[in-house]
DNA sequence: TGTGGCAAAACTGTCGACAGTCGGCAATCG
DNA sequence: CGATTGCCGACTGTCGACAGTTTTGCCACA
């Protein structure tokens, strides 16, 4: 939210109905209203909304292109579900945007990100205190968003969007299977520590670290559970 | 090309309207039948392909997400026109990911792997040789696809494809600014005898050197031509 | 009781139409 | 003569409808 990229968009703008359904599909599905693999009726969605057909087949779309629903021609939309290989190939993608992001970060740190990214891990470890998971992971990938987006490379920062949406799909998941929260703050301290030291191995070993403890947990998280889907 | 402008009767094969209308509209930019920054009108383009404006719009809100066109509100879809620093953003990302998949791949590189690669650089040479700019283009994204393929992470692989969407974006340039055959060839083999050596310095340094003369041509190009846009 | 096939229902892909909105042009006012 | 306001055309966002396809439900038959 406060990373505004100087986007001078109107102050006033009424929200489309297709991103209106995009974001209730969003946490319908996050927070398992639909089940991963479940087919999603354009009709029955259109009628339980109140509008017609055509935003939500868009809204399915831009779902589609986030990697939140999967269409397969004349049958319709379905919940995506990712399997423990997916899930690892999104971390290892993850780790690879990371890795890249904080050693760009570290060439040009300054004062304004030091700041930004500190602040945020306070917040994040407060959040980390309360028992609201979901917005323990939300924090938690707002520091790293920050982390990308102060790496000064907008387009790698929307390739970690879009991971994240991805992420996102297991997100209950994720809650029970994350750290605790002083585990989460001495990990990010010390990705700090790491930009603060200025050292490029240093960055680099913290943050293999941080993201492969997150991997770890979440893909025992979704092996336990036996998710996986086929297709055919 | 498949599209005809005014055919009079099954203009197109009933098949799957979104995909055709959306490689009609890839083909036109790519070519710059459409420019960058130039207005799309959905009934004028539903006009001239004879079906109606949804698939028209679903087709543009898939190429919206692939970064070739950009949607503004209530004003409808515009070429997507790459200034220099988004193109330096996307060659810093596309590094970023060839990085990661060459240290992947040269972990478990394997005899399938090694053939396949050398048989597209011996392709990409037998294109380079040639007169057909956008082909040698293609061949070389190909190489690199390859290489991302048997990096064995198919999320990767999709990042990797949705940059060269936006590679493709600016391809015309590209071609008149592409390194010369001999060029290409020696480049690409490094990268394999790199692979070959098993060390993963060595392939580091030849992707960073290989994406960087790629870059340098690229944006160089970009430069001059002084393409650029800005949006309100 | 289990199975195969047929008919009905439901759904997706596509279409044309309507209404609200945006940008440009011209008439009006200072 | 320049700035402002109201109007007009064009276009997008949204809708309901139709046709073809897929799924479902049922019945006959082994």
């Amino acid at each position: 939210m406060a990373l505004s990229t100087a986007a001078p968009r109107p102050l006033i703008q009424q929200q489309n109905l297709v991103e209106q359904v995009a974001d209730y599909l969003t946490q319908a599905i996050i927070q398992q209203h639909f089940l991963p693999g479940e087919r999603l009726s354009e009709v029955q969605l259109s009628r339980e909304l109140g509008v017609s057909r055509t935003p939500v087949r868009e809204a399915a779309r831009l779902l589609e292109s986030r990697g939140l629903l999967i269409s397969k021609p004349r049958r319709g939309f379905f919940v995506r579900a990712l399997n423990a290989v997916e899930l690892e190939d999104v971390f290892d993608l993850r780790l690879c945007l990371e890795r890249h992001a904080i050693q760009r970060l570290v060439e040009s740190y300054n004062p304004e990100a030091q700041r930004a990214l500190k602040q945020q891990v306070d917040v994040l470890c407060e959040a980390a205190a309360g028992d609201d998971g979901t917005r323990r992971i939300e924090e938690d990938l707002q520091f790293h968003r920050l982390l990308l987006h102060y790496a000064g490379n907008e387009r790698l920062l929307r390739a970690f969007d879009d991971l994240t949406h991805e992420l996102r799909l297991c997100i209950t998941l994720i809650t029970k299977t994350h750290e605790a929260p002083d585990t989460i703050a001495t990990s990010h301290y010390k990705l700090l520590d790491a930009l603060d030291s200025g050292s490029t191995d240093a960055c680099r070993e913290a943050i293999d670290y941080h993201i492969g403890v997150a991997r770890k947990f979440v893909v025992k998280g979704v092996g336990e559970t036996g998710d996986s889907s086929d297709e055919g």
